[in-house]
DNA sequence: GTCTATAGCCCGATAGAC
DNA sequence: GTCTATCGGGCTATAGAC
């Protein structure tokens, strides 16, 4: 890491989006990443590690931070992508926990944070994912809570705050090999989780039975 | 970062502990590790920040990796420290949350976690401060509540996990420049301190008035 | 598209003069 | 205790052959 100048723009025709080795580029990094840490990250070892030389790297990246940005831009989409099927899914509350307690990608988006301390584009990136990724999961988790008729002690948008704030504590206590506490926090996480999903709906003006309603205005 | 054989033991006489150079080397240290990130501390970086010749470094320590657990220990023992002086504050649980969301601590911490990644050593030492302080401020926030006769909704480890995570991820967002939902979150927190703060002892057998009992029994 | 060769830089760490 | 000189090597990135 750090070593060498960065690069100035250069212009230079660069290999095709469909490419394979560009997927296996890109696939090579994110295991890397989450096996070793962004410290381990270099061109030479991705490049091992997806079994091509490793300049054949500056033939599909103009640097290696914009492929550590591809990286962390497909990750968050699918990270996107799985939430948005727990706004379809019935539990969204539950999938949403299972996200964020997600070992591999809890520790992927640790690793682009403490990247993002010292490269900018992947702060710019990693801050509007985590933008979109709470308005859309707190916007899920109300219209669920209101469509159940549950009012929470919190808000949703601290319901998720706290959810998030503890699932990521867990895996990154677990990362430590620490885990005081952890059974009986995700037993009352649990506890809560099953209380919330054996409500039903108990003042009901409206006709709609649908859980989801496509649009509805924020509280 | 990630350059170089790693050092195999080898006996050579270090400089004292209590040298001024060395004090110097620790605090550059510290501070380029907040300022930009442990990508950014490499032995000449540190020495021109100390304003040394960088071999100066391996006089005082016999590999970098020693420079930076010794820069966590001197961090998390200040840490600890301050959790201690919460320990006879009159707030000890206010005085808890403000460590948990102090920005240059947690970003120190969030820094060795990341390092911890690939660094056996740094790992170690963590993992066995993160279980110390755990440990520690669980314990007396129980007596805290105890002693002010409040029954919390949930166990004084998850309420202590719970801020801790909370905590953590405000920090962590201020950092990322995104803060949405922030000032609801603290305010949500001082309501609680506040209203556990004016919580007299109501069931009253014991005669102490002492808030802190020297020992006591864990529930 | 993929390779080899190489430029040019920074790295951790050691040796030894003063 | 602090310095200069230096070793051996890894890094990002480019050039150009095939």
């Amino acid at each position: 890491m750090a070593s060498g100048k960065q690069a100035r723009p250069r212009r230079k025709v660069l290999g095709t989006k469909s490419s394979r080795t560009r997927a296996a580029l890109v696939e090579a990094t994110g295991r890397l990443l989450w096996e070793k840490g962004y410290g381990a990250v270099t061109s030479r070892a991705i490049a091992e590690e997806a079994g091509v030389a490793h300049q054949l790297i500056f033939y599909y990246f103009k640097t290696l931070d914009d492929l550590l940005v591809e990286v962390f831009r497909e990750e968050s989409e699918a990270r996107m992508e799985r939430l948005n099927e727990a706004l379809e899914a019935e539990q969204p509350l539950r999938a949403f926990w299972d996200i964020v307690t997600d070992a591999r990608l809890s520790r992927i988006v640790q690793e682009f944070v403490a990247l993002a301390n010292h490269n900018n584009t992947v702060r710019t990136e990693i801050s509007r994912h985590a933008i979109d990724f709470r308005a859309r999961i707190t916007e899920v988790v109300a219209a669920y809570l209101e469509a159940k008729g549950i009012e929470p002690i919190v808000p949703p948008s601290m319901l998720v705050m706290l959810m998030t704030g503890l699932g990521r504590m867990l895996v990154n206590d677990a990362a430590l090999g620490y885990a005081d506490g952890h059974a009986e926090a995700r037993a009352l996480v649990e506890a809560c989780l099953q209380q919330i999903e054996r409500a039903e709906k108990v003042s009901a003006p409206s006709s709609a039975r649908k859980i989801f309603p496509k649009k509805r205005t924020r509280r």
